[in-house]
DNA sequence: CACCAACGTTGGCATTGCCAACGTTAGCGA
DNA sequence: TCGCTAACGTTGGCAATGCCAACGTTGGTG
């Protein structure tokens, strides 16, 4: 679609253009991450644990906004491509202990830079003071509806 | 979730800031429309349609941004609730010309301010002059990936 | 010891943004 | 004028996403 021959309504809708965006985004980070054979989840997980270290998959999912139930199903497949390793804590056996493995941290690394591609081709028209203003102004509405929520 | 205990990676992206708004944005529009009985696609093709006057399909499709199936439905859904009137175009007999009815454009006006004060929830922490900074960075962007597609 | 809470897992649901196909109709070029 | 292409509305479907409910298991607390 063409956004600016949008109504004039909408396009002054900040929601709406964070929709419009968010679609944008997302294909975008999708197409690039496709290419590595990787979904946006997963980059999530693995960035996670790289930054926190092991943990259970429900402080996984509680870190990553990811419901416990997709949590589930993304770590089976991180695993199986053994970028993780999924063990039971001898400690708390309610859980499982997913660690980052040396295949996961590179891929990660890998993924860094297929991500930060994508977030050029996304903000191609700003500058980089431009940018760093929206994600200052995006973290601080984010930040907003967590506290409160 | 707590989006401030995110992955410093994450929090970091403005496509996955922008994402986690867009849920945010989504949700609260969404509640709030449905206070009215009402989606947010309906919304959009009112809009347009009281911006744009009467059009086919098509081109509601093409200004809002949803596919031509999308709008059958839509359509139809508009049409039950007698806010919108569907009928074929005696010029060109493959298009349908929508207009908007009296009591169309008097749910427009409700849902507008409805939708502004989804407006004011979701961007309760930012000035106004930061939100006009918002919106007018996310249009930039926005208009860049139009241009280019 | 009894209860409640958290865990991982499974299965399902509604929405959303698409795409493919079909029959119909317009319009254009040969 | 004929034939091709394109646009239209409609139907049906698909995959991803963000959820929720339920279950059995395990931990912790009263």
């Amino acid at each position: 679609m063409d956004t600016r021959s949008a109504p004039g309504r909408l396009r002054s809708l900040t929601s709406w253009l964070i929709n419009q965006n968010a679609i944008t985004a997302r294909n975008l980070v999708a197409a690039h991450l496709a290419g590595a054979a990787t979904r946006r989840y997963h980059y999530s997980m693995l960035a996670a644990l790289d930054e926190f270290g092991p943990a259970s998959q429900a402080d996984l999912g509680r870190r990553c906004g990811l419901d416990r139930s997709d949590v589930t199903a993304c770590v089976t497949d991180l695993a199986e491509r053994e970028w993780i390793e999924r063990a039971p804590d001898p400690v708390d056996k309610r859980r499982n202990i997913v660690r980052l493995t040396k295949a996961g941290l590179k891929q990660l690394r890998a993924l860094d830079r297929v991500v930060a591609d994508a977030q050029d081709e996304l903000l191609e028209p700003l500058s980089a003071a431009e940018r760093a203003q929206l994600n200052e102004l995006l973290t601080r509405v984010a930040d907003h509806h967590t506290a409160t929520a």
